[in-house]
RNA sequence: GCCAAUGUAGCUCAGUGGUAGAGCAACGGUUUCGUAAACCGUCGGUCGCCGGUUCGAAUCCGGCCAUUGGCUCCA
């Protein structure tokens, strides 16, 4: 079904996550016709206001699509004028007047050659006719309305509007609202339709509640990764020199690298993965055998070239020869399956590597970590029979709950794409037996084991169905962090088989899996999780040591738990400068360190060390050894 | 890639055509101190880059680069 009118569209979705209608939902999958929540339909009718007090600054807006968003709402239009945050006092007074006015929202049901004409007259989405000027975008919309359905206006004061509803009864119960910014958008999305500008505001119905909001904004800022990123020394972009997209982990960052990696290791190692490690780059023939050449080339760094004056072992005048960095690591997983006979009883065969991925993604999409150029990803290839698949794609699944519950990610859906069998053999491989059979075997495993997901029809990928794991920071940002992929063609394009019971090659089926995603998304998103306060064991400063005073034995007291410490591999350092205590404190905190051991002469003299905790204040003293014990174990267990 | 906004010291930010500023950080000194910041001083900038207007440009105009808000894309 298309999406009509200005309204949004709004799927109720059961049995996944609340925020699940966070998701973007396309138009054509939505129903039109649910009902919109309360603060919804006040935030619709700010659109309606708002496009009421733009039609009166500029006559000749067309107006587009007006719906309610997560945080409040948008209008798309077409205007003479290039709206900027300027404007937004003066469209805001004008706001204000119609909502002084209280104008009733009049529903009113015309006729479809009625709408026609009016639309033709330019008086939809319009305070008066516009002769010459049709309401071009309502009457696309008007077009697409089925037939029998009924066609409705909603009009407040002068301002007439296509629009499906529904409305708070008049002007004057929009509460408070305020614009927000300006953005650019195509018509339905569509880069080959017009761009429109898009007004951002968000309504709440209480002045209360928007400052609220605004305030809530303002705490999410303090989370941003990019922030405390450079707050806390994590990781740096160097645009210049480096390159857009292509972070540096600085020390402290790269402790979160490789803890996650040393996780990861562990847990691929219980459930039997084997490591390899591949090249960054390929020649050109690996990409054209994996058909990533040259649909995605557009996506991959430019190839190098080489030859002519000899590669090594290249004979003088040999043809050229590409390679590309690589911008996944399947096909060097590929290769190495490839590399010797496999028989059944070697699969399932299971491929793991932290392998570094160079992708190159469009400039406008860039963004801090969680968008970048050079990405080092949790990947791993299962190979397994038809038979096996149903057990390992499970496996895989529990892997995923796990580490949820290691991070403490309570907010998450799995998004499952499937293909369009309409698009065999164009967007999608066509083989049409093993789209069914994977899809069947994929949804019955997500319907058992009770994760919550949703099923996105054609959005797979070109050699199977996908399922990406959408996570929510606690700023509210939505993040597909991981992904979890089928693919039953590529292993035929590399001509890759095993040799069965029955004596025949067949060839394999193939898991790509990356649980944690990668380092830069996934940290990205763990620092706005935890707001920097990263749990005993992941912290990049596990301990810090701080002395009080400038007494030589309780320094040596503090240095001899310093040694301790880290001869138990503890990250730990210390802070010895004759400040005052309550100074290093400060500094200690502001650092995000973990735990603070203050030592001073009082707790040389009874063996103990006081414990500070970040966020949790002082927690008294304690006899050393406990503490230590304490500390080790935590950093074992690897407690939240 | 598209539309728009932004770009001043390591960081946060002031500075509307007339000699480039503050706080924090750094550095030097004083202070000997028990749980979130002692005091004094010093250093620090080709105002993103290039060009134009002007007697004179951080400031006005144009181009480029980068970042950000969206859009498109996302194997």
């Amino acid at each position: 079904m298309v999406q009509r009118f200005c309204q949004p569209i709004h799927v109720t979705m059961s049995a996944v996550s609340p925020n699940v209608s966070n998701l973007p939902i396309q138009g054509k999958e939505a129903s039109t016709r649910v009902s919109m929540s309360e603060l919804d339909r006040l935030r619709h009718s700010c659109a309606h206001v708002m496009a009421t007090a733009i039609s009166r600054l500029w006559p000749d807006a067309q107006f587009a699509y007006g719906p309610p968003v997560e945080n409040g709402f948008y209008y798309d239009l077409e205007c003479s004028h290039r709206i900027t945050p300027e404007d937004f006092p003066r469209i805001e007074e004008e706001m204000r007047k119609e909502i002084e006015a209280d104008h009733p929202f009049e529903r009113i049901e015309v006729t479809r050659e009625q709408a026609m004409q009016d639309a033709l007259r330019g008086r939809l989405g319009a305070l008066q006719e516009r002769p010459g000027q049709p309401s071009r975008y309502k009457l696309d919309l008007l077009q697409q309305i089925p037939e029998g359905e009924p066609i409705t206006y909603y009009r407040n004061g002068d301002f007439i509007d296509l629009c499906a509803g529904p409305h708070v009864a008049s002007t004057g119960r929009i509460g408070a609202f305020k614009l927000t910014s300006v953005a650019s958008a195509y018509y339905k999305g569509d880069a080959r339709n017009p761009q429109l500008q898009r007004i951002y505001g968000t309504a709440f119905p209480t002045r209360e509640e928007l400052e609220r909001y605004f305030a809530m904004l303002e705490e999410a800022k303090k989370r941003d990764h990019r922030k405390l990123g450079q707050e806390l020394g994590l990781f740096t972009l160097d645009p210049d020199y480096v390159g857009p997209g292509l972070p540096l982990w600085l020390p402290k960052g790269t402790v979160l690298c490789e803890e996650i990696e040393k996780l990861a290791k562990e847990t691929e190692f219980r459930a039997g993965y084997l490591r390899v490690k591949t090249p960054h780059i390929a020649r050109e023939k690996m990409y054209l055998t994996s058909g990533h050449l040259p649909y995605y080339a557009d996506s991959m760094f430019p190839p190098m070239e080489l030859g002519d004056e000899g590669e090594a072992g290249t004979a003088e005048g040999a043809p050229r020869v590409r390679y590309y960095l690589k911008a996944m690591n399947c096909p060097h997983h590929h290769r190495i399956f490839a590399a010797e006979p496999r028989s059944y009883r070697d699969l399932p065969l299971r491929l793991a590597e932290y392998g570094t991925c160079y992708r190159y993604e469009q400039s406008g999409e860039l963004f801090g970590l969680m968008r970048v150029r050079c990405l080092n990803m949790n990947d791993a290839h299962i190979y397994c029979t038809p038979e096996q698949f149903a057990e390992e794609f499970n496996a895989v699944n529990q892997m995923y709950l796990e580490y949820f519950r290691i991070f403490g990610i309570e907010r998450y859906v799995m998004r499952f794409s499937t293909h369009d069998p309409a698009r065999l053999g164009e967007k999608y491989v066509n083989e049409p037996e093993l789209w069914r059979q994977t899809e069947d075997m994929v949804r019955q495993v997500l319907k058992d084991s009770g994760i919550p997901y949703v099923e996105v029809p054609n959005e797979a990928a070109f050699y199977g169905p996908k399922i990406d794991v959408q996570v929510w920071s606690v700023i509210g940002r939505e993040f597909t962090l991981a992904t979890n992929q089928v693919d039953f063609a590529v292993p035929k394009r590399f001509g890759l088989v095993y040799r069965d019971r029955d004596n025949t090659d067949k060839t394999p089926l193939c898991i790509h899996r990356a649980p944690l995603g990668t380092h830069e998304r996934f940290i990205g998103f763990l620092i706005e999780h935890y707001a920097g306060n990263f749990p005993l064991w992941l912290s990049p400063e596990q301990v810090r040591v701080l002395t009080v005073g400038d007494d030589p034995q309780a320094r040596d007291y503090a240095a001899s738990l310093v040694r301790e410490l880290r001869e138990h591999l503890v990250r730990v350092s210390a802070d010895y400068e004759p400040v005052p205590i309550r100074a290093k404190i400060a500094a200690a905190e502001a650092a995000h360190v973990h735990t603070i051991l203050v030592v001073g002469p009082r707790d040389r003299a009874a063996g103990q060390v006081s414990v500070r905790v970040h966020g949790k204040g002082n927690l008294g003293a304690r006899p050393r050894a406990e503490v230590i014990a304490d500390i080790l174990a935590a950093i074992r267990e690897r407690r939240p």
